[in-house]
DNA sequence: TTGCTATTGCAACTAAGTTGCATTAATATG
DNA sequence: CATATTAATGCAACTTAGTTGCAATAGCAA
């Protein structure tokens, strides 16, 4: 579980400068249990009176993932991207149709297998992969 | 593998006008080894000389979305959707980050298998999920 | 042929994100 | 501390992808 002066120390090291607004962001997604949109990430901000802005905030979200310091989630019936904090293993999501929750869910040791026949059968070798499940939770069932 | 006439004559029975635009529109899917957007559609049917428009492609592959004729699909890396027929079995994607090519891969028996565990250890009910595999092909190795 | 209404085209709009540029503010250095 | 350097910011204008209202058009059943 990354800390936020893990991340801080990193870009620092980097020649980052640690802003006021950078700070906050980071703190954020790591606060927040559900991959969070620059939309909603901003709106947060402003609740807790750190000035923000609309291209200051996207240019953040560029800036961490290119770091690899957040990752940055497409889900399939949204417009928006989402990100959440990089954590150390990859992950994918339970969605529900009901009342919109995310669930994280760990089972990569099985796709690789997947991605191992991939390249036996086809050549193609697979380097990542997005799977998101789309259903009802235990309480929307 | 469904044919053209088969998917007019259930749009013909269920009330709807065989126009045109829809039956090129079809055509194009159908034709397309890879998921086509909007307006890589509309660009095809502007080369054939078939009139046709921006707001009314959007609103055939809704319909066709609608009635799962196509099926949308949203590439991670891009931004735009993306659209190919629904044939009998679902299927994933295998995407070059090289050439940019799209194969179409099966493995969904086994999907399922994760779909149970899943219903099992948390009690949420997978509907649908979308899975996509980013990587290089064969050739871009 | 005609009437009903599904479909179309246009222009205007929205949502999500990007860009150029002048200004501000972290932080390294003396 | 003072100051210089340049990373980061804010604003407005722009872009891209898709949507909407509405009047005009055109399938198709009768
Ligand atoms: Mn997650
Ligand atoms: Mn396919
Ligand atoms: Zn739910
Ligand atoms: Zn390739």
């Amino acid at each position: 579980m990354k800390a936020l002066a893990d991340i801080l120390a990193e870009l620092s090291r980097g020649g980052f400068r640690i802003t006021r607004a950078r700070r906050s962001m980071i703190e954020v997604l790591i606060g927040s249990r559900l991959p969070i949109s620059a939309e909603g990430l901003l709106a947060s901000l402003i609740k807790q009176r750190v000035p923000a802005n609309k291209t200051t905030v996207y240019r953040e979200l560029n800036f961490l993932k290119e770091r690899k310091i957040v990752q940055e989630i497409q889900f399939l019936h949204e417009r928006v991207k989402r990100y959440e904090v990089v954590f150390g293993s990859h992950h994918h999501h339970l969605i529900c149709m009901g009342c919109k929750s995310v669930e994280d869910v760990e089972l990569d040791g099985e796709l690789e297998k997947y991605e191992r026949d991939i390249m036996k059968s086809r050549g193609f070798k697979v380097l990542n992969h997005a799977l998101e499940f789309m259903g009802l939770c235990e309480a929307c069932r």
